[in-house]
DNA sequence: TCCATTATGATTGTCCCT
DNA sequence: AGGGACAATCATAATGGA
């Protein structure tokens, strides 16, 4: 692993590398073991990779990490071989035990909830500070620090002894029946406190329905009190709403077959596709979002994927970021291009600004010689989304002679299938009758990345139109990020997850936001390569410190920068998309996909970070 | 081995009509 | 409500040549 650190840092960091290193001979057989190994260890086979935990250990991590125990999870493989669905249902039926829900019910719930609708009501696993056999005293003080007004770690199921080893969920059983009423109804999206009230007034013996009608009579009633605020009120229109819930709730009660009900749960996305708010657009309204105080920085952080991901997706990246609403935004407000993102951040978003010079906002500003050969029939003012791959040869010559065949305008038929050609691959028109593919420049410049940002030293053009196509969109990112401007004069400490080629690092420059510390997590070499070079070539003055592996940023090496620099203020990054982009056609396995789980490796992170950070104040 | 080239749909959502 | 047309989409894998 080859880590760039300067010379000022070098030595108030402790870079050992043989307490990872040891854990991969660790054997399965504690609860702390087990965890150190499927969730946190890192990959011993040598690969720049950030999911390369091999076989078992992958397997058994997807269940781990939504809490269940290393026996259950042992049993239910050996039951049922490593089928996840299988599994799953099998450590589901075990686990849950709702009592006012006949048993059937628990169980069309429990097998319901998936991976992909797991998170339960409290997703905030506690953090499970790495470890590892080297570490555990330095853990186990640190742990007791941080989590004594826990009160529910200690009777975990999970954890035995020393307990706030592991994440910390608890288990079912060992919850009283009003808190398995609660976390039933809070696992179908009701909030908590809500629940809370209604029990109170319908009484211990209170049914399920009768709960969930309490509830959404509530929300209807203040929905239509004209004397509350706006975004005091619940939004019944959207699908998060009560009624939608409840009638959610009454089907599944009757309905053998209850997934599609469940499946119908998504959040929507804004048309227009604006977000809070973008510069070029007039805001439409004044837009009011109260975030959870668990929620609070800090540090601040911003994460960022595909917004036209798999059903369900964003409502359980939403639930592990504290129910935070995300935020949608299309980058065709910013420039000639499309990008549909959503983002969940704790950022302010009053007075925003945008970055200068504002970025061609048309084809025909961003690309003016294609103007001279723009047909009049092809009505495109916007490119679609950069992807990672473009169109052929054999495509745009295929084009070039349909469209040849005929003097003037080609009939419907031929424009039709030019036009579909053209918006699927974003080709855009260099000459008579020619289309072409972006250029690797015409790429970094849409994306609002300096030009040659990517070019040289290594990169191959192919790896340049991958990395570039799974990139932020700079000037969408930094009218986000502005608002850090006048909070940070004196600089920011930045820790940036799935950096790519350095997006975040680019939009806060631009910003004029000083970079102080900045801690880069990228798996690809050639990626770390080109930010490092932009680092030098923009004369930073702080540090870059890079790693290739999510799994290396453990508790104690958190804890380790955290100490070296104060903290961070900023933790930002998008995970993969891979499993979630609808261009994948072999593999859209949803957020439990191979690269796309790496999102529960931000929330670990985000978590560590937290609580690392809240007890060092 | 690296790199360039190429072909490979399905899943969503929206809109419009009945 | 419901059906059908329409449109968009941070990709993967196989292949062949250098």
């Amino acid at each position: 692993m080859d880590k760039h650190l300067s010379e000022e840092d070098s030595d108030n960091i402790d870079w050992d590398t043989e307490d990872e290193l040891e854990i991969q001979d660790t054997t399965l057989s504690s609860c702390r073991d087990l965890r150190t190994n499927g969730q946190y260890a890192i990959s011993g086979d040598g690969e720049a990779s950030s999911s390369s935990v091999p076989g078992q250990s992958t397997f058994i991590q997807k269940f781990l990490v939504m809490g269940f125990s290393e026996e259950s999870i042992a049993k239910a493989i050996e039951q049922n071989g490593e089928n996840s669905d299988l599994v799953l249902d099998a450590l589901l039926t075990l686990k849950q035990n709702f009592p006012s829900c006949p048993p059937d019910i628990a169980t069309s719930q429990a097998i319901e909830d998936s991976p992909e609708e797991q998170p339960s009501a409290s997703p905030h696993l506690e953090p499970c500070i790495n470890s590892d056999d080297s570490s555990s005293e330095y853990n186990e003080n640190f742990l007791d620090d941080v989590y004594e007004e826990d009160s529910w770690s200690s009777d975990s199921d999970y954890c035995t002894n020393s307990a706030k080893q592991c994440y910390v969920k608890e288990e079912s059983s060992s919850l009283s029946e009003k808190e398995q009423t609660i976390l039933f109804l809070a696992n179908m999206g009701y909030p908590v406190e809500e629940v809370s009230i209604a029990m109170e007034r319908c009484g211990p013996e209170a049914s399920l329905a009768e709960l969930t009608d309490f509830i959404c009579a509530a929300q209807m009633a203040r929905a239509e009190d004209p004397y509350l605020p706006e975004d005091v009120k619940p939004k019944l229109n959207h699908g998060s709403g009560g009624y939608k819930k409840r009638k959610m709730f009454n089907q599944l009660c009757k309905s053998k077959k209850p997934r599609a009900i469940f499946d119908e749960e998504t959040i929507r996305l804004p048309k227009p596709m604006i977000g809070f708010g973008v510069p070029t657009e007039s805001v439409p309204a004044i837009v009011r979002r109260t975030i959870p105080e668990q929620a609070f920085g800090p540090p601040f952080f911003y994460y960022e994927n595909v917004a036209l991901a798999p059903k369900g997706v964003w409502d359980t990246i939403s639930r592990f970021l504290y129910d935070i609403e995300p935020e949608f935004v299309d980058s065709k407000y910013f420039c000639a291009t499309a990008r549909k993102r959503g983002y969940i951040h704790n950022l302010p978003i009053e007075n925003r600004f945008p970055l200068l010079p504002l970025p061609p906002r048309t084809i025909n500003e961003a690309l003016p010689l294609t103007k001279k050969w723009w047909p009049s029939w092809d009505p495109r003012t916007k490119l679609n989304c950069l992807q990672t791959a473009i169109g052929s040869a054999r495509l745009t010559d295929r084009i070039r002679k349909a469209v040849e065949a005929f003097d003037g305008e080609p009939p419907m038929r031929v424009q039709k299938f030019v036009l579909d050609q053209c918006r699927k691959w974003n080709l855009v028109w260099v000459g008579r009758n020619k289309v072409a593919p972006l250029e690797p420049d015409e790429f970094e410049m849409l994306l609002g990345f300096p030009k040659n940002h990517t070019r040289g030293g290594g990169i191959s053009r192919t790896d340049r139109y991958k990395s570039l196509g799974n990139s932020f969109q700079v000037d969408t990112v930094a009218y986000h990020l502005s608002v850090l401007k006048d909070m940070f004069p004196n600089g920011m400490n930045v820790l940036s997850l799935f950096s790519g080629i350095g997006g975040a690092e680019v939009a806060l420059y631009r910003l004029g936001i000083q970079l102080n510390n900045v801690v880069s997590v990228e798996k690809s070499e050639v990626n770390r390569n080109i930010v490092r070079s932009w680092w030098e070539q923009t004369n930073q003055r702080g540090n870059l410190i890079d790693f290739d592996d999510v799994q290396q940023l453990n508790g104690d090496r958190l804890e380790q920068l955290i100490d070296s620099f104060g903290g961070f203020d900023l933790l930002i990054g998008g995970s993969p998309c891979n499993n979630l982009a609808g261009s994948n056609r072999v593999s859209r396995d949803g957020l439990e996909g191979k690269e796309s789980s790496l999102f529960y490796d931000y929330v670990r992170i985000l978590d560590l970070v937290k609580s690392i950070m809240s007890r060092q104040r």
